[in-house]
This record gives structure tokens, sequence and C-alpha cells, in this order.
DNA sequence: AATGAATGAGCCTTCATTCAT
DNA sequence: AATGAATGAAGGCTCATTCAT
């Protein structure tokens, strides 16, 4: 059957854990005890279970978001009738979005997401993100010895490295990523 | 004074807790219960809190080998001819370190080194390290809007990302230092 | 708003705590670990923390009642008319009431009150009593020289000399008061 | 065998133990950890084990002077050709050095005297001060229904009550132990 | 469905005491 | 005799998770 359609306040409390959970992470307390959520949501942590089974479901509902963020960009990228503008902008767009959502890398690159959602999602995002490198790699702008894996752990990687120093990673992140896109040609 | 000579068994419970810690440290695990490293190490809690009163101490400590693995590196690339090739050299080297000791990046990058031994090692890495990125820049051989800080981190970065996929991660390393050091030329 | 009140289970439970502290306080034992009191009162620790979230609050809560009781002899003292058996009363019934209740003088002399309440009652109990010995001494039938404090201070200190000896203190506290009474006169 | 007559260095030792233990003592930290006194005294943990087997005997050790002093007081009490004169000075003694050596009470009234010479102080002290009480019920000085015991606790009663302000606790104790003995008058 | 009280495992830390050096 | 390293029991506290209301 499909997923019941929640009830109206239901469906608030689930997006006011989700408010909460995000707003934690992005302030970079991925690790915010689930007590303190519920708190913060303004809701029992039975509600939070109830919802969320799991941390693992938590932290992925909270990376729904930006995946799918992340799934239109790929898309446009696929659809850029220029493969080497297409890929940076693919790029380009997953650094932007990494550092944003710090539960992101572990989400998207973490071995069992549990939510079946999640899985079709990421499988796709997986696929059209590597037939993007591909045609880069065919028309020859990209370098041929780097995988669409290897993409996806770099750009973690970068975003890893632009939230290690202080205050504002974002323009870091931006200068780490051209770096990336220049390392990644030929 | 000098830290005074270790008793010959107390030295060995030392060595043992470091030990213990280093290989949890490989294994990913940072975050290892103290109780947990005190029974692997074979030796009491108490122990443990002897030889490193806080958790941040024996992260140093396990660290601090490669630090001087680090130093050497940094230093020789410092004496090299070419300063490219010291540049090389260093990232290289980094690299290597990194990848082979996790908690490295944390205690290299992170604010309070407790112990002043791994402060100054810590400080004159830097500094040497700033006149190797100095001299490369200069020649010529890498962009100029780089600084030490951001190798460092770039560096970090590459580590995180490496080890993100499954199994060996030292090939991929290998891999991403060629594409840092190739996204850091002009 | 008002402290919410307790769900019957949650009532229970946080009484059953303070049973447990109290014996153990009774019984002279005012440092029995929170885990211990938690095992006699038949609750987790963790509901112990719930209820008194730090060992003070707990002491204070057990104090709560006999607080009360003295609050209300006080008061009576006031309202006597007669000064001097008016402040007789008060003495005699601080006596009593600190010698069934160990903490009671930690309490009442130590200095931060956590709880709200605690500190209004205690404000007011000084207040009260101020006025009593105040009385007592226009009308000559106490020394000049003794402050409220010293009336508080001497008798926790004739609850301590009672208690040092085996067996019943109550005896011995009674003897110990009309003693206290006797000195206090011009 | 009579008690080895310490080494040298040992009898420096033991006095150095002593000495921390005592100032732990006057400054109200009567629970500091055996392994802190050693540090102060400047000696490992093993020499105060070996020179007192339990915290008990340290205890008992350092209020051998102060038990000393108040021996020879009530001896001179005793010897005084007034009875009440006598007792006065007993009380007034008692009062002074109770406030000077916070563990003082504890080990006079408390059960187990480990070490014989204390016990042998102590039984002579209470016999001396029974016969200064008797000599003064005697010559109506002092209220018949009060024993040595009673005097004893109401002592230490008084210290404590003095001790439970602030600051300086000695011109409290003088007050209190003026206003013990006008209430020990029949 | 929601709530939040209760639970208890588990980690952290301190310190009395022992014992090898 | 002295030392201080080692031990581990004990207590403090937190927090994920369950479940009665």
């Amino acid at each position: 059957m499909p997923p019941a359609p929640l009830r109206a306040d239901a469906a608030r409390n689930r997006e006011r854990v989700l408010a909460a959970a995000r707003a934690a992470v992005i302030a970079g307390d991925a690790s915010l005890p689930l007590n303190e959520i519920a708190r913060r949501a303004g809701v029992g942590v039975g509600t939070v279970y109830r919802h969320f089974p799991t941390r693992q479901a938590l932290l992925e509902a909270v990376t729904d978001e930006p995946l799918a963020l992340l799934l239109a960009e790929v898309r446009a990228a696929a659809a850029d009738p220029d493969p080497g503008g297409g890929f940076a902008r693919l790029v380009r767009a997953a650094g932007r979005i990494e550092i944003d959502n710090v539960g992101f890398a572990e989400v998207l690159t973490g071995d069992d997401p549990a939510a079946a959602a999640t899985a079709a999602k990421r499988a796709e995002l997986i696929a059209v993100a590597e037939r993007v490198l591909e045609r880069a790699r065919a028309a020859g702008v990209v370098r041929a010895d780097v995988t669409a894996g290897d993409v996806q752990r770099l750009v973690c990687g970068i975003g890893h490295a632009a939230r290690l120093g202080g205050a504002d990673p974002h323009e870091r992140a931006e200068l780490y990523t051209e770096l990336l896109l220049a390392g990644l040609r030929p």
C-alpha cells in the first residue's frame, strides 16, 4: 500500500523534527541527542521515534532535500549541450550543496540507506552522474583515470577541507572546487 | 628539568596504551572509549589516565610519530634545490602520512595542542611548510591564491576522500594527491 | 505557569526517591551515592536525575517539609503575645526539627539554594526569626550581643552535639536546648 | 619492644606528612586524597602508608598535639583551687582547641582509636575532666544534670556552630563558649 | 498519534590501596 | 625505607530506547 497520507498534525510534527535536526546538522552538531532534538522541535521523544525509527533514518530525511536538489542539478548537467560545462556545473553544484549540508556526504557514500526512497534517488543520481562524467571524458575534457565514485568522494573531501578552517567555509569551498576542476582536467 | 626518564615497566605500559590507541585510530575508531583502550592494552584505566590525562593528550601522543616524520619530510622539501619538486614532495609525503594516520589531521588543524612539545613541532612544521610554498609560488609553479593553510586542509580532505571508499585507500590517495598537485599549478 | 502537576506514576516515583533520600539522611548518611538511593527507591538512576538534577536539589527537597514546619513555628512564635515565650518556643521547635532532620542545618546555612521556592521560604524564615529575636531582646529576656544568625548556628551546633553520643539523641537535644535558652538570657 | 626510634630521615618524612595533613585539616578539607597529601608533603604515597596505615591513624596523629595540649589544660584545671574557675578554664580551653582543630571532635568522640597511645590519653583526659566537673558540681556552680560526656559534646557542638558562619570563627567561638558556660550554671 | 517518564547500559573520572623497583 | 606506577572498584552522569498513559 502507498504510505498512508499523514494526518495534518502528524505531518506538521514530522516537519518540525526535521527542521530541528536540519538546524543541528547545519550547525555542525550532528550528534545532538535525540532528546534534545525533540525538545527543540517541541515534541516528545516518542514522536521522533515514530517518524524516524533510527537516527540514520532521520539523517537521511534531513538529506532528502539536498539530495533532490543535487538530482535536479545532475539532470540539468546531463542535458547541457556542452559536456565540459555540464560536468563543471555538476561538480560546482555538488560542492555547494555538500558544504551546506554536513551529513550529506555520509548518507551519500554510506552503506545502508534504510529508506527505499533514498536508495532509489541515490541510484539515479549516481547513474546520471556517471553519464555526465562519461560524456566529459569522451570529449577529452576530464582525465580518463577518474571514476564517478572518485569525483563523489573528492567533492566530500573538499567539503571536509573547507570546513576545517575557522569562520565561513563557503569562500574556501569555492576555491577548492576550482582547484579540483583544474586537477581533473587531462 | 627533562621529563624524568620513565621506569622500564611504566614505559612499557605507556607504549602498550599508545599501541592500542594507534590501532584504534588506524581502524578509524578514534572515539574508542578509554575503558576499552585500557582493556586492549591490558592495563587498568587508571594507568591510561596516568600517562594521558585527557583524550586529547593521548591522540597527540599517537600523532607524535607521524608528526616527526612529516617534519623531516618538510625539512627535506625545504632543502630541495628544485622549488617545484620540493613542494610536490611535501604534498605527497603529507598525503601518505595522513592516509596512514587517521587522527593526524585533527591534531594538526585542531586548536589546542595540550602538550607543549606538539605545539612546538606543529609550529615549526607550519613555518617551514610556508617557506616551501612561498618558494614554489615565487618560482611560478604553484597558484598564487593558495595559502599554506589551504594546502594543509586540502591534504586532509584528500585523506578523508580516499578513506570514504571501501578497501585499500592507498591507491586512491595516490591518485587524489596527483589530482591535487595538478590543480595547484597556476 | 505552575509547575505542571506530575503524572500519577511520576509523582509516586518522585515520592519514593524522596523517601529513600529522607531515610538515608535521617540515618546520618547524607552522602549516600545517588546510585544507591535509586536502588533503594526501586527506580533507575535516570529517574533520580530527572526529578532532582543535582544532589543539592534532592537535599533541598528532603528538607522542604521540615522547613515548612519550622516556618509555621516561627510564625506562631512571632504571634505569641509573650516575647520571651515566643522566642523560647522558636528555639525549642528549631531544636526538635533539627534533631530529626540531619541535612537541615546545611541547607539552612548553606550558600546556594538552587530552588527558588527554598530560597523564598528561607528568606522569610530568617526575617521572621529576626523579628522574634528583636522583640525578645527589647523585652530584656535575651542577651543583646546575640544575632539571629548566632541563634541559628547554635541550634545547629546543639543538634550536632546531641547526635554525637550513641542511641537516642532526642533526650540529649532537649537538655541541650534548655541549656542554650538559659545561656541566652542576659 | 619500644617503638624503634625512627631514622632521622624517616622522622622528617613523618613530620612532613603530618604537617601537610594538619594544614589540610585546618583548611577544612579533611577529606583530601592521600595522594594529594603525599604530594604536598613531598613524599610518595607509600611513605604515607608506612607511617600511617589508615586514614584514621593519620587523623589521630594530627590530633595528637592538640590532645596533649588539652590534657595539660585539664590537669591544670583539676589543680585549680577554685572549682568553678577550673571548670570554666577547662571549657574555654577545650573550645579554643576545638575551633583550631577541625578533626579533633571526631577523634575525641569517635569510637575506635586505633592507636593505643591515643586511647590512653583520651581515657585520662576523660577521667580528669570528670573530676573537674564533679568538683564544680559539688561546689554548686554547675548544673547537676549534666555529665562530662555532655560537656564534651557541647564543646564540639559549639565548635561546629562557630564554623558555620563565614570568615573568622574565633570570635564567634568565644561568645558561644561564654553562652555555654552561662547555660551550664544551675 | 503523541507524550514524556522510566530505564539502565555505558562512559568518564577519581582515589584508596598494593606492590614492584 | 621510600617511591610512585598500577590497579580497579565506585560513583557520577548522559542518552538511546521503550512503554504506560
